[in-house]
DNA sequence: GCAGCCAATTGGAATGATTCCGGATAGCAA
DNA sequence: TTGCTATCCGGAATCATTCCAATTGGCTGC
């Protein structure tokens, strides 16, 4: 199964890999991304995860969040001028910002177009992070409507 | 001479064109976007406006690069968490942010680049808008290099 | 040319996401 | 245990941006 949770095992390698510890705390908010990658912004990471542990505060979830961050497990999400969102999804993806629901969906890139964006850049010019947005709407066809139309 | 700053009849007929007037703050606002295509914030913009204008205030600059930006005359870049940047080049481009001097750099994007882009997305989505953006270093090679290197 | 009208401008206050700070805790090491 | 450092925490601070209410400016029709 791809893209599963990781273990406490997993999780606590990942991040002794950049000097850092495994907290409950950490685990937590990771958890949380995982179950709902819906993604989120900090706040509401924050009241997913204090119905799990009530009494984890604001500022903790966003040092979670950056530690998360810092050691590759979660991608930050900026679009416009919007609050940061949480992706933990690691494969090269882009992200396609409905303008009417705000929802916002991974698209998978293809390391051949990856490979033909880089070389748009001029000599000596070497990128470490590509980030694409599309920003439209979404008309998904009917046959992936799930919603029942009005007769 | 293409990209060259546009006359007043012009500028205030885009504006016209939005159902907007052409005002002598927005015309300072564009003329200093124009004159130093160096992506400036928009407190920058502020302080340059202000030695042409000095009675501006910066709610007005503010104003005018939203008004600015509603009419197409210039585009807002955001990357990472900064200000937002403005950007008077309306060819479609993608943006190197270089990591060591916060430099921005405008990279033109062939439009087969484009078609090949828009083609990963999902049935149904339609993207109006697609930003790119290069986060690295540069490194240009010695022929481009105007400073002199220590002996 | 003048009254009326709406858009644009302005300074200052408000907002809101995020960061900072100083102290309390917690887990590991000796 | 004692100490040491990383982590956590609540609250204050930051800062780009937006909001607001009041003024100004420029047309339109008379």
């Amino acid at each position: 199964m791809p893209n599963s949770t990781l273990e406490h095992e997993a999780f606590a390698r990942k991040l002794a890999g950049s000097g850092l510890r495994s907290t409950p705390q950490r685990e937590v908010v990771y958890n949380v991304l995982m179950q709902k990658r819906d993604h989120p912004t900090a706040e509401e990471v924050f009241t997913r995860v204090r119905e799990r542990r009530p009494g984890i505060s604001l500022a903790t979830v966003y040092n979670c969040l950056e530690t998360l961050a810092q050691c590759g497990l979660v991608r930050q999400v900026n679009l416009e001028r919007e609050p940061t969102r949480y992706c933990p999804n690691l494969l090269p993806h882009a992200h396609f910002h409905d303008e009417e629901t705000g929802a916002i969906l991974d698209v998978d890139l293809p390391a051949s177009l990856l490979d033909k964006l880089k070389v748009v850049l001029p000599r000596g010019y070497e990128a470490s992070v590509i980030e694409i947005a599309f920003r439209g709407r979404a008309r998904p066809p009917l046959s992936a409507r799930r919603t029942v139309q009005s007769a």
